[in-house]
DNA sequence: ATTTGGTTACGATAAAATTCGTATACTATC
DNA sequence: GATAGTATACGAATTTTATCGTAACCAAAT
């Protein structure tokens, strides 16, 4: 097993895109990127480039422009991030952020029943 | 209001100490982190220090040994990282997050009871 | 009074993360 | 083949975070 790099913020954005998108272009991961806030064609570049050393991303670069791809799943990385959140700030209780998460944030009716549909199954298991 | 300043990795830790603890002097704090991990004195103290610059803490300097507050509550903070989580990580939606959280921590039976509450709650809200 | 132990202040360093300028190369079009 | 447009590579500067050494200070014990 590999020992999990934990990305950076700017990672993390772009991560999203490329979760979002299965494969793309630094042209494309930068125009996206470019939509929420500044940022220059090199810099995308540069972080793409890093990410790749470190093993976050993959890439073909058979053709002259290169094509990137996320190599650590949105699931993983999830999981990741928020069992260190949990840990650091929630003193080691999922239930504390549960509540959080559920309490300030308007949820539908639907995701209400997703939620309970999850409860009822995590119940049946015991 | 006051722009939110997110505190970084090692600030939490040192947060949550003094959340936990309500108050507490430089060397209460480092002798709690020195628990988890190897940290200098001194290196506790300058992170004290820009804390307080930062207004994340308050203290009280009346007396030669510095008592150090939280200027910021847990809940608020909690918040305030949670929520950017959810849009960085989550595309937007707390329950994913939920679903997330009670899918990959085992969550005793009190807990699910205190959750199924708080859904039985939200609903009768509706 | 001198030493000892604990304190803050401050600066320096190091490491990590972010940013971008410039060089260079390739491709297509004129 | 010169020009324009777009690509990558690479180095460098900047900023942020984290760490700690050293100096100065004070109080208490010797």
């Amino acid at each position: 097993m590999q020992k999990a790099i934990k990305p950076t913020e700017s990672e993390l954005e772009i991560l999203q895109v490329l979760w979002q998108k299965e494969a793309a272009t630094v042209r494309e991961v930068h125009d996206e990127l470019a939509k929420m806030r500044d940022i220059g064609y090199t810099t995308a570049l540069k972080l793409l480039q890093i990410m790749f050393e470190k093993g976050l991303v993959t890439r073909d670069d058979s053709s002259k422009t290169h094509i990137y791809m996320p190599a650590v799943t949105r699931e993983k990385t999830q999981k990741q991030i928020v069992g260190k959140m949990i840990n650091t700030l929630f003193s080691g209780s999922s239930t504390e952020l549960v509540m959080q998460a559920l309490g300030n944030q308007k949820t539908s009716k639907e995701e209400l029943d997703e939620i309970q549909k999850m409860l009822d199954n995590l119940r049946k298991e015991k």
